[in-house]
Formats: C-alpha cells, structure tokens, sequence
RNA sequence: GGGCCCAUAGCUCAGCUGGCAAGAGCGUACCCCUGAUAAGGGUAAGGUCUCCGGUUCGAAUCCGGAUGGGCCCA
C-alpha cells in the first residue's frame, strides 16, 4: 500500500516555519542587524562607488505615523539596493526639534510664566524625549541607518552651523530688515503665530469714508465733489492709509446723490441708498488717480489688486500696507511707504501724528469723530465678524507692521529655476511643482518673534531703533553655542556680545537691546545639507533626497535656496516625491473622521513587514490608500512569497553538494526566466518603480515557481534518488533560483530575506556571509553567476512557448474531466500531442519532458495534428496502474507492488 | 478662489508616442489533491475604461469642460 512507500520519498525538509508569527519574531533579527552592525560593516567595506541620500528630518513631535513610515521604508529601500548594488551608502538620520509647535506644547504644559531660558530648556527635554520615542519605532520598521549618531537640529554643532551659515548669507548682502505687518498682541505686547490665533466673533465699528478725488475727470465728463466711497471695519487704520485699491475686472459707477458723485462698484451700489447712476467705468481707469486723504493733508493713490471683492462694502478697499497682508503686498508692488501707527502697546505711534498714545481703541473713536465734523463719514455703524484673537489673553489683536529680517530671494529667481532644471525629479511633475513654488514666492521672512531657535545676530539702537546686524554678534553666539551654552543670548547682557566702543551706525547712539527674534525653522532644516557636508563630511551634494509632495513648498525650496546662497548649486541631485496617505474612500486620514491607522497598530497584528510591503504595495508616487482590504492582500502576497521560498528551502533539505554534469531542459528555461525576473527587478529599483517590485516578486513566485517549475519537479525531487543527474540539476536550479530570489526581495521583504538566508543550507560550495545585507548583487543573480552559454535557450524556447500554450489547454480540458467526476488527480491521464517537428529537432526525451510539464502519466508526440485539426488529444490512461510510490500511471503491470520501472529500481537499490 | 496631481473589474495595479475582441494578481464561485497541508494545483464569472462634449477612418489613450478626491497657496 502506498503508506509503505511515504517512508521512501524525499519530502521538503526545513526548520523554516510556515508561519511567520512577525510580531514576536521580528524583533530578534532588529537586535541581530544592530548587534552584529551590518549597516555600518557594508560602510566599512572596500567599496567604490558611494551613494548619499540625505534624510529630510521629521519634526521631533508626537509618535510616528503611517507617512513617517511610509517615507522611512522607501528611503530603507534605496539604501538596500544601493548596499546590495556594492556602493557605499551614507544615510544619517535627522530631527528637526526647534519651532513654535514645541514652544507651544511646552507653553499648554507649564503656563506662560517661565523664562525664556527655561522655555528653551523644556523645549530640548520635549524634543530629546520625542526623538528618542521615534528614533525606536524608525528601527522597528527594520530602517538601516547610522541611528547612533543622527544629526539634530539642537545639538551645539548643529545650531553653531545654523546661526555661522545665516550670518555668511548676510555678509553676502543677501539679508535685509524692512516692515511686515504681523499678528500683534497688544495685552501680550509680542507677535503671534498664525497658529496662535484663535478666530471669533467680534462687534466692530463699521464706517463709510469719503475719500475727495483730486481730480474731476473721467471718460472726458467732468465731475463736481467726487468721492470715492469705501468702507472699513478697523477706523484706526486710517491714518496709515496710503491707497485706494480697486478690482481690474470690476465694474464701477459714478453715482449722484445730493449734488455729490460717489464712486462705488456697481454691484455694491445700494450702500449709497437712492442715488442716479451718471457713469459706468472699468476699474481699470482708477490706476494712479489721486485721491486726498480724508484726515491728513497727503495723498491716497488708486491702485489695482486682485483681492477687491464685490462681495461686501463698496469695491473699494482702504490701503495701510503696514497694518495687513494684503495691504503690505499691494504695497511692495506700488512701492507705498509701510508704517506702523501703533507701538508694540497698541497705542499711537509718532507716525499715526495727531492719534499718537492713544489705545488703538481710542483712535478708532477719535477718527469717527474727526471725520464726521469734517463731513466725510458717509455713515456709522456696528458690525459682527469673525475676528482674529490672541490664543493666551483671548482679546482681539491687530496687524502691525514691524521690522522683520527677509533672504532676498527675488533677484535668484532665475539662477534657481536653472537650477532646478538640472535636477532629476522623479516622477517629473515635481519640476513644476516646485518652480511655481519657487516663481510665486515673496523675498523669506526669516525672522520669528519667539525662543525655540536660533538667535539672529543682530542689536537694536536704543536711541534710534536701527536693526543692526553684527558678525561680532554671530561669532560670540557661536562661540557660547559651541561651549555648550545656547542660551547665553538670552541670559547674557548686551554688552558682552559686542565690541568695546560700538556705535550705533545711523546716529552713534552707544546704548543697545539684544535682538528679539530667532530663525524660521525652515532655515534650520534648510541648512541640513551644510551639516552634511561640512560635520558629517560626506558630500555637499546628496544623491537624492525623498520626501512628501508637500515639500516642495518646504524642505526642498529652503535647502535649494539656502544651498544655492552658500554653494552656488542644487543640494541634490535627484528629488523622489512621494504621496500622501488616504483611507479606503480616498479621504485624508483624520481624528474627526475616526480613520487614523498608525503603524504600531499594524505591527503589533501583522508585523512591520506588512508595513513594508503595503508602502510600496501601490505606486507611492502618488496617495496611497490602505484599508483592512488592502492589508490582508499584502499579507497574502506576503505568504505567497513566503512559502515559495519555504518549499524551496524543504528542496535543499538533503543538503546537495554535487553540481549536475548538465541541466535538464525545463531546468534550463526557468534558469533563463529566473535571469529576466532579475533584469527587470533590477531595472524597476534603479528607476525606483518600487510597487512594480512587489507584483513582480509575487507574480515570479505565483505564476513561474509555484504553478509550473515547483510542481513540475515535485515528482524528480520526491521519487528520483539521490544520485539521479535530473534530481541534481533540479536541485541545483533551485539553489541558484532560491539565492536570486532572496537577495531580490531583500530591500523591501527584508525579515523574510535575512530568515530565509539564516535557513540556507550551505549547498553546492555555497558559504554564507553573516547577513544577506552583506552580499551583493554580483555574487547571487542567477544571471551573473551563470555563463551566457548556460542561459542560452535559442534551441529550446519555442519548444517551451508551443508547450506552456498546450499545457493550458490541457488544464481547461482536465478541469472539465475533473467536474465531471471521470478523473482526479491528474497523473490519471495520458495525451497525444502533436509538435511541430522543427521545434523538437534538438530535444531528446521530448515525451519524458512534456510528461513532468504536464503532470500527467504519459505523453504521445505526433508530428501531424489530429482529426478536426487540433493539437491534443487528452484522455483518461485506462490500462494503466498506479506506482504506489510516485504515483505516476503505467503499463508494467506485473511489477512488485505493480512499481513503476523507476520506482521498482529505486526499493531495490 | 489660484497652481499642481489623480480617477481602468469588489481591491491593488498594467495598458509606451491613439489601432487586435481592455490585461495581471488578490478576492469570489466551483473542482482536484492530501507527499509544500492554517499549504499546493486547476477552471470560471466580474469592466458603458468617473461623466459630458470635441479632434480622428478609429480614443481608456489626444483636446476642452464637469464631478469627486489629494497636496500646496490665498
């Protein structure tokens, strides 16, 4: 009986697990990696080539999330290939820890009445801590990097660099101080963040002003007392006025009304109340006509802006460049004077002249009094809005125009955009992306009014308020940085970071404040490239740089910006985009919608592989979706993956040490498959197709291995002995297929490649190194461990290509015979097949290989096609027993046990 | 509101510069095997290529618009 025989086959023998278990087994091998240090041995190796990619640093708050993941494992990708390719591979890791999220954090945290040293002390515990806490979920995910000396924006060095860097740009000319209307609380007496204002409603005045025009002609009609009317809810914002904005597309009137012509948007005409419309203009017209302004004796000229809406008010908007965003844009464009008219106390200042020292409130009343008896306040009221206020105080707040540091950036424009031309983006939409970025942008205000940062090198003149930008400044605060004391700008007093004797450059003045403002954060990671090359010393151009899409507008634009200032150039040479993470209905993830997935989630059930394979699942360049769906067909294909190998490990089970004299023919072709699967997965990591990868990876193993080579052998390697010439070279195939396969698979599969690489028997001479990362490419490919004559199947590929195309017919037609209930297994059939004779000229055994390739007990080949012109004949082998030990159907009845002739050999060998 | 991007079977993707009846894999259904066994093999059913217009002998593929979604900016 056949139990008898069982004894006598050679099943697949492993200790390689059918089950992966990876949330318990990953661990060890992370342990394994950095106990035996493979990242830095491929370092420390004899290697030519280097490839650097430079790590965009994470801000160092809160856990990570699926985007973190997503970005760290398709960069862990890069640096493998690049391992396995043989080059030396720089990847430090980076964290961005200064900044206003922080300080806010630390802020909620301890209250608002701690020092500003001791906030920046908070900050670096809250920042270190983070680091820490992200630093090991990195290393879970099995990143290979330098871990144990990343580069952080906070360090002494670091800052050190940052505060020298910017003050080199300075000493470019590239750096400049000039008004900018910021959010500014005058209970708080500091500058806001737009992340620290809370909107809410708020009862304003409402008031429609007169402005008389100090002309009388339009379209060649003369006017008498024309005004231009326009509304406002911030009276006090009067005396900065310096124009009157009109819409391009805007259709205006001249309306009269009591022997006065008002001019308002037609739209908007209402506001006048009964009036009788005289003329009907472009808003075009009003560009450079010059209005009086209703309080002071000066000019209010007519400008063009794209943000005049004919939504409310009269279509004309009141200009005070130095009191909102808009306004100061419109009045870089027509070079209109930004003055601040209140103080940092929301009082007068010396330019709003007669309003000077009262509360802003105060003016707000005083002006509406000023114009009412001066006859221009058209009329007064009250108006609800939603209204910016301070997130501390919780009182409303205002735009105020105060001096800020700016890089010059709009005279680069041009050497930037060359710039970015000779960059590699990847995919090439990034190119424009980031050159209208670069296009749109304004000149970068640089400067904070915060404690998180670094210090801008820079004085105030206590008798004239002149900014004043010392190298003197910069090279003590560098010094103290480089000691170890960051902070000493804030403790320190003035004079102890200036030289004796200096003077004020504008008016002499002697006596000096210490600068209040630090660097945008931006400047900090924007200089990483700095650190790189001059800390790290690894190169002053990164190979590439990969991150989201959405830092085009960020880290990609400060680094070039910033590297093109000190070094002239592009920091990278190639830029990978990558998209961001959405749910199954392709919404953002977020708290409100319930739909957030972290990766420790995904660990703790399937294990960080599965995070692996789902990251480059789908085309990462662009969004990414994920789902419970999504994830159980990565664990599938993951399975899949696995189990081909495990099978193919249970092949080596015997351990086979003697090479084959020559290869069987079907050994032969999948050799040569095995070679092209190797092409194009090499070929799809040089370009990065990384998603392509992962379907070729399964569909190799699926369709390829397990569905035609690996059930093809079964019956060679289970019933052949040990000696058999064909179970050798099947053996052997599967040596050399197993090794491709594993190292393929290693950048992105790489718990499963270093447990399969553990579990390979050293076969056929082969010698293990300490870790499948420290192999390459050159010694494992079947196609380069193969000569060119071992790989040539001119003979054979047409005969392989007719027979695969019969084997699937021969599968559809068995099917049938299979639901039908005539037969089983498939080894109870036989067929005749007809073969072009000029495909099988150089093929022995023809009939023996079609056999194995069908899995059936017997094939006939014809050299004519049957009856009704077709090119097999499948049916049941009726007068044949079974072998019952290799199961095959024959003829020798008369057998012991009724064997088959090579089976009746093998028992009694 | 502006810039850029995406939209092909239930799911994830192929489909090059327009031309065979639109392809894989997963999942599903049915069948086989029980010597890869919480495995393995076979077969089948699934698509008005988001919608509307246009160019063309011919469009999933090119152009215009709409809808939905994403990133950035205002």
């Amino acid at each position: 009986m056949s139990t008898d025989y069982k004894s006598t086959i050679f099943l697949p023998k492993t200790e390689f697990q059918m089950k992966a278990n990876l949330p318990s087994t990953e661990p060890a091998f992370i342990e394994f990696w950095q106990n035996e240090k493979i990242f830095e041995k491929t370092q420390k190796e004899q290697r030519d080539q280097v490839f650097f990619l430079h790590d965009g640093p994470p801000y160092a708050n809160g856990k990570i999330h699926l985007g973190h993941a997503l970005n760290k494992i398709i960069k862990d990708i890069t640096v493998k290939f690049n391992i396995l390719d043989g080059k030396k591979v720089f990847f430090v890791p980076g964290w961005d820890c200064h900044g206003l999220p922080i300080e806010k954090e630390v802020e909620k945290k301890y209250g608002k009445n701690i020092s500003p040293t001791e906030i920046r002390e908070l900050s670096r515990k809250y920042a270190q801590e983070f680091i820490e806490i992200q630093k090991k979920d990195f290393i879970r995910l099995g990143v290979f990097g330098s871990w144990d000396k990343p580069y952080i924006t906070m360090s002494p060095d670091y800052e050190a660099l940052i505060v020298s860097a910017i003050n080199e740009i300075w000493k470019k000319g590239k750096i400049y101080d000039h008004f900018k209307p910021v959010f500014w609380c005058p209970h708080c007496v500091t500058a806001l963040a737009e992340a620290e204002v809370e909107y809410k409603d708020k009862t304003s005045p409402s008031i429609y002003v007169l402005f008389p025009a100090k002309f009388s002609e339009l379209k060649g009609k003369k006017f008498d007392n024309l005004f231009a009317l326009v509304w406002t809810t911030t009276p006090w914002t009067i005396p900065g006025n310096f124009a009157l904005a009109f819409g391009s597309s805007i259709k205006y009137v001249v309306a009269k009304r009591d022997s006065q012509n008002f001019i308002v948007a037609e739209k908007l005409k209402d506001a006048l109340g009964e009036c009788e419309i005289v003329l009907e203009l472009n808003g075009q017209e009003f560009e450079g006509k010059v209005f009086s302004h209703p309080i002071f004796h000066r000019d209010s000229v007519g400008v063009i802006a794209d943000f005049v809406s004919e939504e409310e008010g009269t279509g004309i908007v009141h200009i005070a460049p130095g009191h909102g965003d808009e306004d100061f844009s419109v009045g870089i464009k027509y070079n209109i004077p930004v003055v601040s008219v209140l103080d940092e106390f929301g009082k007068g200042t010396r330019d709003s002249m007669k309003y000077e020292g009262l509360f802003y409130e105060k003016i707000n009343e005083s002006v509406v009094e000023d114009l009412r008896s001066s006859g221009l306040l058209f009329k007064a009221g009250k108006y609800q809005h939603s209204y910016p206020h301070c997130w501390r105080c919780k009182n409303p707040i205002v735009f105020r125009a105060t001096k800020q540091w700016f890089i010059k950036v709009s005279d680069i424009k041009e050497d930037l955009i060359r710039e970015i031309e000779k960059v590699n983006w990847i995919p090439p939409e990034g190119k424009r992306r980031i050159s209208s970025a670069v296009l749109s942008r304004p000149d970068w205000c640089i400067s904070r009014q915060r404690f998180w940062g670094c210090p801008i090198p820079y004085v105030k003149c206590k008798s004239c308020s002149e900014y004043i930008w010392s190298d003197f400044v910069a090279q003590r605060i560098i010094k103290d940085t480089l000691d170890g004391d960051g902070s000493s700008w804030w403790r320190k007093p003035v004079y102890e970071f200036l030289p004796e004797g200096f003077k004020c450059s504008r008016c002499g003045g002697t006596e000096f404040e210490k600068g209040k403002d630090i660097l945008d954060v931006w400047i900090d990671s924007g200089l990483s490239f700095l650190y790189a090359s001059d800390v790290l010393k690894i190169s002053d151009v990164a190979d590439i740089y990969i991150e989201g899409t959405d830092q085009h507008r960020g880290w990609f634009q400060s680094s070039l910006i910033l590297s093109y200032l000190l070094q002239g150039k592009a920091p990278y040479r190639s830029v990978f985009t990558h998209g961001f993470i959405l749910d199954e209905f392709k919404r953002k993830m977020s708290k409100s919608l319930g739909n957030v997935v972290s990766p420790e989630d995904i660990i703790k059930e399937d294990g960080a592989e599965i995070v692996r394979i789902w990251s480059v699942y789908s085309d990462p360049s662009e969004d990414v979706k994920i789902s419970e769906k999504i994830l159980s067909e990565v664990k599938d294909i993951y399975r899949k993956v696995r189990n081909t190998i495990r099978f193919m490990l249970g092949v080596l089970g015997d351990n086979p040490q003697e090479k084959p004299k020559v290869f069987n023919e079907i050994d032969r072709y999948i050799l040569f498959s095995t070679s092209e699967f190797e092409k194009e997965v090499l070929e799809d990591y040089k370009h990065m197709q990384y998603h392509k990868i992962v379907r070729r990876i399964h569909s190799f193993c699926d369709r390829t291995l397990s569905r035609i080579y690996l059930d093809v052998i079964k019956d060679t390697i289970y019933c052949d002995s040990k000696t058999s010439e064909r179970r050798k070279g099947a053996q052997y195939a599967v040596f050399l297929i197993l090794r491709s396969l594993i190292i393929l698979i290693s950048p992105i599969f790489s718990f499963l490649a270093e447990e399969a690489y553990q579990k390979i028997p050293e076969v056929f001479g082969f010698k293990k190194k300490k870790s499948v990362f420290l192999e390459r490419f050159e010694n494992n490919l079947v196609s380069s461990v193969l000569s060119k004559n071992e790989l040539d199947i001119t003979g054979i590929s047409e005969f392989f290509k007719y027979s695969l195309e019969i084997r699937e017919k021969i599968n559809e037609i068995a099917d049938s015979m299979r639901k039908s209930g005539k037969v089983g297994s498939s080894l109870e059939l036989k067929a005749k097949v007809f073969v072009p004779p000029d495909l099988t000229r150089n093929i022995e055994n023809q009939e023996k290989i079609l056999e194995e390739l069908f899995i059936i007990s017997k094939v006939e080949i014809f050299s004519e096609k049957f009856d009704t012109d077709k090119s097999f004949v499948l049916e049941k082998y009726e007068d044949a027993v079974k072998c019952p030990r290799c199961w095959k159907y024959h003829e020798q009845k008369n057998n012991k046990d009724q064997l088959c002739k090579r089976c009746l050999e093998f028992v009694s060998m």
